[in-house]
DNA sequence: TAATACTACCGCCACA
DNA sequence: ATTGTGGCGGTAGTAT
């Protein structure tokens, strides 16, 4: 079992310390995900005395202890309380240690100061909310800021933006670990888009689009869902929904955060991830299906945005089908 | 992996 | 004057 240990502290910003609660620390076992998988072990920890203080006005405690973080597979550290105050040595310590033992470091919001202080970032690409990405790479020149982005990994170090990125990067942990099928379960049972892509701008004019209603580009969004296996284009997607190109790629910017080509990619991966966890087909039939032209552009792009080839994937994520038992 | 031909993206600008 | 549109063209990215 992957145990997950999750850093708070006193003034602690409540949504960032919920949201690894509420995909991690829930029991699913009633709510659909298929039996055997295995699911997380959450563990609160702190070395701060007593019931601690949340921004929201209420206390929490927290049960375990720094010490205990060795036993993280995946060490979290939530929104920090204020990005001027340079964290206790103990704590940066104790987060360094779970780095050299080789443990995943996941940091949401501001919470990439915290582990900048413990030089976990040195050198490497990271984001963090965007009110205070100047911040971040002023105190810290060493770390390659990204302010455009919703999450960045970097050697089994996560770094997400603001608030809401926060559940985008549990989510793709989630997918890293139990695969896409499994991420997607979580996102539905959320309520939550399923998939938003790190690289996906941070600041959107209009919140991302979540169920296609509400969204004015949504019969074309979901005509080309169900149309992935075409060869589709902009200049289809832009007729489809009676406008120029040049005006549909606007609204398209300002509806999804990302290009018209990039989402449709994505779009396909998703759809790819699924076939090749439940379906033997060959490789080269699902980029087909999925409407990449030849396995090799399937492969490359697959690789680009899961990090591993589709082969791979799927040794990784192929469901063995239902046995009864357990 | 390299070369080529093609497509998308986005700033700019004139126009409604 | 302000705001949205959509054609153009250079560059970046994609397909085979």
């Amino acid at each position: 079992m992957h145990t997950v240990g999750l850093v708070v502290f006193d003034r602690i910003a409540p949504f960032e310390m919920a949201v690894p609660c509420e995909v991690f620390g829930i029991d699913r076992t009633e709510t659909g995900v298929p039996k055997g998988v295995p699911h997380y072990r959450l563990i609160v920890c702190s070395d701060e005395e007593g019931p601690l203080r949340t921004q929201g006005g209420f206390t929490i405690e927290a049960p375990y202890g720094l010490s205990d973080l060795r036993e993280a597979d995946t060490v979290v550290v939530p929104a920090w309380r204020d990005v001027e105050e340079t964290p206790l040595e103990a704590l940066l310590e104790s987060l360094r240690q779970a780095n050299r033992r080789g443990a995943r470091m996941v940091s949401l919001c501001t919470g990439a100061f915290i582990l900048a202080h413990a030089g976990l970032l040195d050198g490497r690409r990271a984001t963090t909310h965007w009110m205070y990405s100047d911040a971040l790479a002023r105190r810290f020149p060493a770390v390659e800021v990204d302010p455009a982005v919703l999450y960045v990994e970097d050697e089994q170090v996560f770094t997400s933006a603001g608030t809401a990125a926060a559940i985008d990067l549990c989510l793709h942990l989630v997918r890293l670990d139990y695969g896409a099928r499994v991420a997607n379960m979580f996102a539905r049972r959320m309520v939550v888009p399923p998939h938003r892509d790190g690289g996906q701008a941070q600041y959107v004019q209009a919140p991302v689009v979540q169920r296609f209603d509400e969204c004015p580009l949504a019969e074309t969004l979901e005509w080309v869902s169900a149309n992935l296996h075409e060869p589709l284009t902009v200049a289809h997607m832009a007729r489809h929904a009676h406008m120029s190109e040049r005006t549909f790629a606007r609204r398209f910017g300002e509806a999804t955060g990302t290009t018209p080509l990039q989402w449709l990619l994505n779009q396909r991966i998703i759809l790819a991830q699924d076939r090749l966890e439940t379906s033997d087909a060959p490789i080269d039939w699902i980029a087909q299906d999925c409407g990449f032209g030849t396995g090799a552009t399937f492969r490359l792009h697959f690789k680009r945005a899961v990090g591993v080839s589709p082969a791979d994937y799927r040794k990784t994520f192929r469901q063995v089908p239902e046995r009864r038992s357990a």
